[in-house]
RNA sequence: AGGGGCGUAGCCGAGGGGAUAAGGCGGCGGACUUCUAAUCCGCAGAUCGUAGGUUCAAGUCCUACCGUCCCUACCA
């Protein structure tokens, strides 16, 4: 088992080249364009400097030069490049032998070099007044990819939520079911939808009456004192909120090791910041109000801490959070997943943490917004796309895409299936795009099983587990790998052979989309292959070689859907 | 007004300074007696917002301008 990438063929070429170290080398290095049927070039334009040579002959020389390790298949001066393409054995072996570990590749091979690390994500941090929407859609699926990710490469991740349940948003929504709810029970209604009903039913009513914010800050009030009525509708209309959101992340896979309420702790964080105060960390204006000058040092702007009547705000509660988190899992890095709009906040947040001493690895995992053809989603005027809605649309889709294809399957059978599908079809729709560009989601064309989809790769998948089943060969590495010699093949080994790769660059950079991205062209290239390469044939030798390609594919497929929560299908 | 992000075909969108700027949708034309047509093959469609600059090489880096979104709360 050998893992080949960038850095193995830049330690390779840095035995001819002595002009560059490796890590300059590997920088060099680059992946080819698609029609190219090598895995790895070296541009050698770098090189006419020392030279002093055309640089296709130095390419030629260095052809020349090179031995060809036992890993390479081959190596092609052509033009100023260098290409090298990678021994069909190697990448299949590894797959093959691995299985659903090739993606750890490096971290099996180094093992010594590895450092596995204590992670604590959180998302997505709703507002208990109203239920889950497509923004939190987008949260969700980053945070728990993001979480699957990192523990499949070994690292111990903690997915916590803070629940935001407590504010004057809160008794916007508690007033008008006090007021016109007669105190009803949400029974069949969703029951964070049953809350959100009257959010939205008070910010119709406050058209007709401006007088009513006094009301809920008058109720807020009521709340901050401790009233035993307002506290238990309080109570109640949580409790409601928060059992609607359990079932819609149960729909997503998603399950907390914590779960947060600000309400414990909101009155909490006042202590970090007088202490900061008496050190001299932090300054109190005329009217009382503490704050932190970030324009030196940080070139940030000046950040309130601490009202002037000495209650807390948002940031106060997240500063108490992270010594609290670290309290509760020792963790080695914090990651926080929240919209971009937030940039700033967090760039303030993570400034006075490090003003305080608390040095702790932290992230902002930060991404784009949705927005609508008609514009900004605004749940306060129901224009939002709902993220119940929206799984049950995908789902009844998919029901109807396999009721036309097997109309005789169990009713069970279709629903448990269309459930995958329609799931799959969602998530990657979502991940597919780089998480820090906003997009538009238009949900007459978005919603679609066809092209670059999630049931597209689920259907490649499903192709290969049929095509080995009808075959009666028996899949080894016991093969002639020179019989994988077609184009479409060797595009396909390939692109098997960047999975690890890929997959290190997600852990690097946090882009979750570039595995979509992989996953969209190994499966374009699969079923390229699949219509010009007959797999079972006459030719026992070819269909076991192929049969072995395939199966490897099959096996970068299922672990990368995996990593973005999606479940395979061995037919549909 | 200041700060940040973004601008790639009719639409969506990938592009890790380097080879002819992916791919999908939509359009047009083909392929199911052959391993699942949720598929594939072909055609048409791009002065990569504009103007300069750096570089042997720029969609990619720098500057300015234009457009657009977000932020600039003692809201969350």
């Amino acid at each position: 088992m050998k893992i080949i990438d960038k850095k193995t063929i830049a330690e390779y070429l840095n035995t001819s080249i002595t002009n560059f170290s490796i890590e300059e080398l590997e920088s060099l290095i680059e992946i080819p364009p698609q029609n190219i049927n090598y895995s790895y070039a070296f541009p050698v334009y770098r090189l006419a400097k020392f030279e002093k040579k055309a640089p296709n002959l130095i390419a030629e020389d260095l052809k020349e030069k090179l031995v060809l390790p036992e890993y390479l298949d081959e190596i092609e001066a052509k033009g100023p490049y260098l290409n090298f393409r990678v021994n069909t054995f190697t990448i299949l072996n590894n797959i093959y032998e691995l299985n659903q570990d090739y993606g750890k590749i490096r971290e099996i091979t180094e093992k010594g070099r590895f450092n596995p690390l204590k992670i604590v994500i959180e998302y997505p941090a709703p507002n208990t007044n109203k239920p889950l929407h497509l923004g939190h859609v987008r949260n969700m699926l980053l945070g728990n990819s993001l979480s699957q990710i990192l523990a499949y490469k070994g690292h111990e991740v903690f997915q916590v939520n803070l629940n935001n349940d407590r504010g004057i948003h809160i008794c916007k929504s508690m007033l008008a079911y006090k007021k016109w709810g007669n105190n009803e029970e949400p029974k069949e209604r969703k029951s964070d939808h049953f809350v959100g009903d009257y959010y939205i039913k008070y910010s119709q009513k406050e058209e007709e009456d401006e007088n009513l914010i006094d009301e809920a800050m008058d109720l807020l009030k009521l709340w901050e004192e401790g009233d035993p009525n307002t506290r238990a509708l309080w109570k109640k209309m949580n409790s409601w909120a928060i059992k609607g959101f359990e079932e819609t992340y149960k729909k997503f896979g998603i399950s907390f090791d914590k779960e947060y309420f600000e309400s414990d702790f909101y009155l909490k964080g006042k202590n970090k910041i007088i202490g900061g105060l008496e050190e001299g960390i932090f300054e109190k204006k005329d009217d009382g109000a503490i704050i932190v000058r970030l324009n030196e040092g940080y070139n940030l702007p000046d950040k309130v801490l601490l009202r002037s009547d000495g209650t807390s705000i948002y940031i106060t509660q997240d500063i108490y959070l992270a010594y609290l988190k670290k309290e509760d899992f020792d963790y080695d890095e914090s990651i926080y997943v929240v919209g971009n709009e937030q940039d700033l906040y967090f760039k303030q947040l993570f400034a006075v943490l490090e003003i305080i001493g608390f040095k702790e690895q932290k992230y902002h995992l930060s991404y784009g917004m949705i927005s609508l053809p008609e514009g900004k989603m605004k749940s306060r005027e129901g224009t939002v796309i709902d993220a119940d809605d929206i799984i049950e649309q995908m789902n009844n889709l998919a029901y109807k895409e396999v009721n036309k294809r097997y109309p005789s399957l169990d009713k069970g059978k279709k629903n448990k299936r269309a459930e995958i599908i329609g799931m799959a079809a969602l998530r990657f729709f979502i991940l597919k795009f780089n998480p820090k560009s906003d997009f538009v989601f238009n949900p007459k064309e978005s919603i679609s099983f066809e092209g670059e989809t999630g049931p597209y790769i689920q259907y490649c998948y499903a192709r290969i587990e049929s095509i080995i089943n009808k075959s009666n060969e028996k899949i080894d590495l016991n093969i002639n790998f020179k019989l994988l010699n077609h184009e479409k093949e060797l595009i396909l080994i390939k692109q098997l052979n960047y999975f690890p790769e890929i997959i290190d660059i997600v852990v690097k950079t946090y882009g979750i989309h570039l595995i979509p991205q992989y996953l969209l062209s190994l499966c374009q290239e699969f079923n390229s292959f699949y219509g010009s390469c007959q797999v079972i044939s006459e030719d026992k030798d070819l269909e076991r070689a192929r049969l072995l390609l395939i199966k490897c594919v099959q096996i970068v497929i299922k672990i990368g859907l995996n990593l973005l929560g999606i479940e395979t299908l061995e037919e549909m």
